[in-house]
DNA sequence: TGTGCCGGGTT
DNA sequence: AACCCGGCACA
């Protein structure tokens, strides 16, 4: 590995990169002119870059940011380095203030077209030395500027910090770096061991931007970049925004504006053409929701081989898997809130499945069916696993079906079967133990809360987690009658009715917070008390 | 008023 | 992905 790579396709040349200009060691736009030399055993390859402001001089392959070289920069960035960030879902341009190599935290200074600076912090991972075409979120994103002044206007906490390092001013700014003084270019100044997560923005922007055009210009041209006004001219240096932005009309002085028309690059395109990208996924219809992506995508798989499906038998839950392996996953991620695919001590999760029958299940999955009309629910059983896991919505309202229309749809097809605890003529999921193997399965929780026959957990008793605990005594609460009444009860069109469980955050109380499932502390969905 | 959590945002 | 949170429907 005599770090030898040959990145020498033709194709190179003519590629958008920013290069080192080794006069101030600063990296500057242009794109590569030549190969001045090629790689040798001993040496790199030597490119001669022409940089966007007619300058010219050659670069090895480890001094080139871009397409066919390194991602990104690497090394040092110095003081002043122009870069670009994302930044609330915007490309911004700034100059590096500070660049901790320790941490590789860049602190990058800014400036709004009002003049006023602040500086943000970055990691070196998050800076990219080149503009870079817009994402996907950043297209449609473009367009609502109103974010954009909302958040600038409405940043409460102010911290006075902006200035705290040493940032270039604006006239600075205006380095014509090829007369500076490349000699000792060494600016050992700004080196106080500060850094630190510097800060936001601090910044008041005009009322400007209220006018939020509404133009989406889904345009795919994107991939043209820009051509005509690449170079980063001292004189409108700081337009903050990268031209691609720009051009959307937010910093072009007008609020209206809009202009549809493709960056003509007919001037010249002469090196301009090799600047392909890497593939055009832009152009696909995109990103869809994921729910009805992953419903249609999911019901295209299956085996109708297998008929023993496992079944988490955690009060509410449904989850089905193939595999013993996957739903003991299961069980302990979305009930024991274990990350980690590590057994639970004394394998604990044995006791919250049940083997089920795929016959079973597809009736299950019918009678859904059959009342879910908005959804396609041709999943197959072995979907059933992923869908669930997935989408905790979904989870919920298949077990409410499911426990509602049990009744009928249970009919024959279950073949031997014994019910744990048999506590009436409710609806206790039938369990399958199949000739061959014999595994432990229970359905205690299940069962209607009949005055006397307690719900009893499996013989385990002697150790629970305080998870199962509360789980029972959520169980056990007067408002159990979860099976008896209609999941559907108020007749409301899209009204969904909220289950009876308490969740973490009632259980625990907004004080310890920190005892809260992830789900919940994230203000979604609860993974730890299913419905 | 408080709860649960969806949908949307940021990093 | 992780994290955060506005705001809504429901209780
Ligand atoms: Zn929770």
């Amino acid at each position: 590995m005599s770090g030898t790579k040959r990145l020498a396709k033709r194709s190179i040349i003519g590629t958008r990169v920013s290069a080192l200009w080794q006069q101030d060691g600063r990296f500057y736009p242009g794109v590569i002119r030549a190969l001045a030399a090629e790689e040798t055993p001993t040496n790199q390859a030597l490119y001669t870059v022409r940089f966007d402001d007619g300058f010219e001089s050659n670069a090895t392959s480890k001094e080139i940011i871009g397409p066919g070289f390194a991602t990104g920069p690497t090394g040092r960035l110095k003081h002043a380095q122009k870069v670009f960030v994302t930044m609330n879902g915007r490309e911004v341009c700034g100059l590096v203030a500070h660049h901790d190599r320790r941490v590789e935290d860049v602190i990058i200074s800014l400036k709004h077209s009002n003049g006023e600076e602040f500086t943000i912090n970055r990691k070196l991972d998050d800076i990219r030395l080149m503009e870079s075409r817009k994402s996907a979120r950043l297209v449609d994103q473009a367009t609502d500027y109103s974010k954009l002044a909302d958040l600038q206007l409405s940043e409460p906490k102010r911290r006075a910090v902006s200035h705290s390092i040493d940032v270039p001013s604006p006239a600075f700014k205006q380095r014509h770096r090829r007369h500076r003084d490349s000699s000792g270019d060494t600016e050992g100044s700004e080196h106080g061991g500060d850094f630190d997560d510097v800060d936001i923005m601090d910044e008041t922007i005009a009322a400007m931007v209220l006018t939020s055009l509404s133009v989406s210009p889904k345009s795919p041209t994107i991939t043209t970049q820009y051509r005509g006004e690449t170079t980063f001219e001292p004189t409108q240096e700081h337009s903050y925004v990268s031209s691609s932005v720009a051009s959307s009309g937010f910093y072009s002085g007008h609020s209206e504006r809009d202009d549809p028309s493709p960056p003509h690059l007919s001037e010249s395109a002469p090196a301009s053409s090799s600047f392909d990208f890497p593939g055009r996924s832009d152009l696909v219809p995109s990103d869809s929701d994921t729910r009805d992506t992953l419903h249609s995508r999911l019901s295209e798989q299956g085996d109708p081989e297998d008929r023993i499906k496992y079944r988490c038998t955690w009060r509410g839950c449904s989850t089905v898997c193939l595999t013993s392996t996957q739903i003991e996953r299961h069980i302990r991620r979305a009930h024991f809130d274990r990350d980690s695919d590590l057994e639970l001590s004394d394998r604990e999760e044995e006791f919250y499945y049940e083997e089920v029958d795929d016959v079973d299940l597809d009736s299950v999955t019918q009678s859904f069916a059959g009342m879910y009309t908005s959804s396609p629910p041709s999943i197959l059983p072995d979907s059933l696993e992923m869908a669930r896991t997935f989408d905790h919505d979904y989870q919920r309202k298949e077990e409410k079906f499911r426990s509602h229309s049990h009744g009928h749809s249970q009919a024959s097809s279950v073949p031997s079967g014994g019910t744990f605890g048999q506590s009436g003529a409710t609806s206790s999921i039938p369990i399958t133990i199949p000739e061959g193997q014999i595994k432990r399965s229970l359905s205690w929780q299940i069962q209607a809360p009949s005055p006397g026959s307690l719900v009893s957990p499996p013989q385990r008793t002697s150790k629970m987690t305080p998870q199962e605990r509360l789980q029972q005594h959520q169980a056990q609460s007067p408002k159990s009658h979860m099976l008896s009444m209609s999941p559907l009860k108020s007749a409301g069109p899209h009204r969904k009715p909220r289950s009876e469980v308490r969740k973490c955050r009632k259980v625990y109380g907004m004080d310890n917070r920190d005892q809260w499932c992830t789900q919940c502390k994230w203000k979604k969905a609860c993974t730890r008390f299913l419905d």
